[in-house]
DNA sequence: TTCCTGCGCG
DNA sequence: CGCGCAGGAA
């Protein structure tokens, strides 16, 4: 249809939301905006948004922070190779480009974290140029117009999906179209309970006509995930920390003494075994247990306290006090740790 | 409690 | 093509 540039961008420009980032042209601020809301929904960007800006006025103050700082501004939202990313593509910026924002699509897909969508976004956002955006909104909004079937997560979708929001873009304002079919998608064409009677192009969607809203989009992969066992080791006096560095969840950020297992042991079975691997006596029983749900694994958490009975060598460990432990990122597991126990008593 | 959403990298 | 995180909805 034709009309379809042109209905969503009447409804866009009743139905918008006004965003922190929205009606700006800065480069930065876009990317960052886009970065950060790659996996994260609005609500829960926005504050880190607003954090990362004020932290990090320029681009260059952002490459020249150290990682830990980046890492810990990011703290809490998840897929922390976002930051490190961010943060890599920013010295890219400083390095190759004298600290200014690349103009021109290729340069831009280049940086590091920016793949097709942020690309896109970034390249109509801020330079007003015709590359459409196909995000998770736009799979929904268009595989449901067309009632289209093929696959959103293989190549032959993707291709697919790109080709028709790149036939259906206003070259004439790329980043209207752009927002619009996004927005649509976020406020309209939701996935659970969509809104087809107020949307803008109920009259020509297929997949209403067919009935077949719910159905789409079509996904061939369904995810699976593992079971792994950790046990942390708490000591509330002197705390100790140690940096994971392998090529796992949470690279480069903070956690207590860990041993990891199979299975689920016995309790005093356990306790034996994280004494023997860390060389650290604890309490008997276990004070906090959490199941942590990640994109591919679950992990079922165990926290132990240390017993401070005797000297044991805690040199492998940084060792920091509470307010000390403010400076360290943190996954949101640890920290939910620590909220309920600076909440009760342990 | 369970289910579901979201983009890029190696 | 498998993996990375957290939180909101059902």
């Amino acid at each position: 249809m034709r009309d379809f540039a042109l209905l969503i961008d009447v409804w866009y420009r009743q139905n918008k939301r006004n965003l922190p980032w929205r009606d700006t042209q800065n480069a930065y601020h876009i990317w960052l905006s886009e970065v950060i809301l790659q996996q994260t929904r609005v609500d829960q960007g926005k504050n880190y948004y607003l954090k990362f800006i004020k932290n990090f006025p320029t681009i260059k103050d952002l490459a020249l922070a150290p990682e830990d700082e980046v890492l810990k501004l990011w703290q809490g939202l998840g897929y922390y190779s976002r930051a490190r990313n961010l943060h890599t593509a920013a010295k890219q910026i400083l390095s190759n480009h004298d600290g200014h924002f690349p103009s021109n699509y290729s340069d831009i897909r280049q940086l590091k974290g920016v793949g097709d969508y942020t690309a896109a976004a970034i390249a109509s956002f801020a330079f007003d140029l015709p590359h459409a955006v196909v995000d998770g909104n736009v799979f929904r909004v268009l595989s449901r117009y067309y009632n289209e079937d093929t696959p959103i997560d293989t190549t032959l979708g993707k291709k697919l999906f790109t080709e028709y929001a790149n036939n259906l873009i206003n070259k004439k304002d790329p980043a209207s179209f752009n927002q619009a079919i996004m927005e649509l998608g976020a406020l309209v064409c939701t996935p659970k309970k969509a809104v087809c009677n107020t949307c803008p192009l109920n009259d020509s969607c297929q997949g209403l006509r067919a009935n077949r809203v719910y159905e789409l989009p079509v996904k061939s992969k369904k995810t699976k995930t593992r079971n792994r066992f950790f046990h942390y080791i708490y000591s509330e006096q002197n705390i100790l920390l140690q940096k994971r560095t392998q090529k796992d969840i949470w690279e480069n950020m903070y956690e207590f003494p860990l041993v990891e297992v199979e299975k689920q042991l016995t309790p005093s079975a356990t306790k034996n075994v994280i004494e023997k691997t860390l060389g650290l006596i604890i309490e008997p029983s276990p004070i906090a247990e959490y199941k942590h749900i990640l994109s591919h694994q679950h992990i079922f958490a165990t926290f132990w306290k240390l017993k401070l009975n005797k000297p044991m060598d805690t040199s492998n460990y940084i060792q920091c006090n509470h307010s000390d432990l403010a400076e360290y990122a943190i996954p949101r597991l640890i920290d939910r740790f620590l909220e309920q126990v600076n909440s009760s008593s342990f």
